[in-house]
RNA sequence: CGGAGUGUGGCGCAGCGGUAGCGCGCACGGUUUGGGACCGUGAGGCCGUGAGUUCAAAUCUCACCACUCCGACCA
């Protein structure tokens, strides 16, 4: 990608009002974009980011078995009634009409519907388990949107749903889904601590919470920094002596609903002596816009964004020094067989001073920072953003 | 939803009764070029919306809308 042709260009002011790293950095990086309160649109170099966690996130999932799907996000009121929950979550929800007056819900989370999809497909128990899961937008009517991309009223999250024949099943797939989270996170660079906590209008269970320990974080937890296991203050009751107090984000949730929502819904299958039983039920969030938020809040200095390698939005940085013809023209080269061998490249081509140039490589994060002049000779300098040291490498080592 | 603020060129801000200005950005010309260069010229705003007060409103009053922060609530 040519940083000529990138959309949009970088901004040396922060947002009138913002607090929070990650919406300071991210909307002068050009990643995100605020249309109103509490929504954002995802800009190329933020979308990139979002495609990669989203990546980790399906190779994680389908190791346990889970299918990936797409489901809508406008809901027929019928569905909810099933549940109860088109009165109990109106709190959260957006409800609307159609032009004859038929109403319906934006999505705020799926569980309905999954089950609804699994009812009409359930012909046996030996269809049994079912894990499902999409990458969708929720719509959620926050009383207050904040945290910049942290708390939206809109926002992308993966869910997924799992439905079992036993108790024993579904737990030990709690289980293997709470592996894959604190992969999932450990992949991105980041240390979950697995915490318990309340379960909104979700259940009433408790439910395990991955929360990322963040100062803008909203939530409080209490957790064993050995162990790394904590709890929410909503379920803390002070004996936990051990405990330290911390800001946190709340990156990830997994529920388990037992047989209170498929006996609603009647998801039943029919076990080996005749009889209808309701299914085992859990499902598992993880806020994909929200991690976006928290990757920038973890990592970032002063100076700007510090990707880590998997989830960046490009791989290498390339800088052309400025106004010096011979260089530029280096640069090309290397850009385009770069390029050519996959590399993920955004090839800063403009016709600007280097101090921009280079204070621009440090806002936006890229891990590997590439520069080209008549002083690198026949190499490339390369840097790390994360680190202060340059090294002079040739074009060939740099290709392979 | 309670409390506190703020809405003025693309962005960040000043002006707070006499008809709009600064910085950045942008355009053009020139000089520059390893850490957000410099000089010159120029374009760009019914001052959030609507009512009112006044000879006169960005400025005062009222209503509404939007956004931000704190709280409550919540992924």
């Amino acid at each position: 990608m040519r940083q000529s042709q990138l959309f949009p260009k970088t901004s040396r002011q922060a947002p009138a009002g913002a607090i929070a790293e990650n919406h300071k950095l991210l909307v002068r990086a050009g990643f995100i974009d605020q249309l109103m309160a509490g929504s954002w649109t995802l800009l190329p170099l933020g979308w990139r980011v979002i495609f990669k966690i989203n990546q980790v996130i399906r190779e994680e999932l389908n190791k346990t078995g889970a299918q990936e799907i797409l489901m809508p996000l406008m809901h027929p009121k019928e569905i909810w009634n099933e549940t109860g929950r088109w009165e109990k979550a109106s709190g959260v929800m957006y409800k609307l009409k159609d032009t004859r007056e038929k109403e319906f819900a934006l999505s705020f989370t799926h569980e309905e519907i999954i089950l609804d999809l699994v009812r009409k497909h359930l012909q046996s128990v030996a269809d049994l388990p079912i894990k499902l899961y999409h990458f969708s937008t929720k719509f959620r009517n926050e009383p207050r949107a904040t945290g910049g991309i942290l708390r939206g009223r809109e926002f992308l999250m993966k869910d997924l749903y799992s439905l079992h024949a036993t108790e024993e099943d579904f737990w030990n797939y709690y289980e293997e889904v709470t592996r894959a989270y604190l992969t999932i996170f450990a992949r991105l660079g980041l240390k979950a601590i697995i915490t318990e906590a309340a379960g909104g209008v979700f259940t009433e269970n408790r439910t395990r919470e991955f929360q990322i320990l963040a100062a803008v974080g909203e939530d409080i937890i209490y957790y064993d920094p050995k162990t790394k296991k904590g709890v929410n203050k909503e379920v803390f009751d002070e004996n936990k002596k051990n405990f330290v107090e911390a800001h946190a984000i709340e990156a990830g949730n997994i529920f388990p609903f037992g047989t209170y929502y498929s006996d609603k819904m009647g998801v039943y299958y029919t076990d080996k002596d005749g009889k209808k039983k309701p299914v085992w039920f859990g499902s598992y969030g993880i806020g994909t816009t929200r991690l976006l938020g928290v990757l920038a809040e973890v990592f970032h200095d002063d100076r700007g964004l510090i990707w880590p390698e998997i989830v960046a939005p490009f791989k290498y940085h390339l800088i052309a020094a400025s106004g010096q013809q011979l260089a530029a023209s280096k640069a090309e080269e290397i850009y385009k067989k770069l390029s050519k061998s996959g590399a993920e490249v955004l090839y800063d081509d403009r016709d600007t001073s280097m101090g921009q140039k280079f204070a621009d490589a440090d806002l936006i994060g890229i891990p590997h920072r590439l520069v080209v002049s008549d002083k690198t000779g026949d190499k490339v300098e390369i840097k790390q953003r994360s680190g202060n040291k340059t090294e002079l490498i040739s074009p060939e080592e740099l290709l392979d």
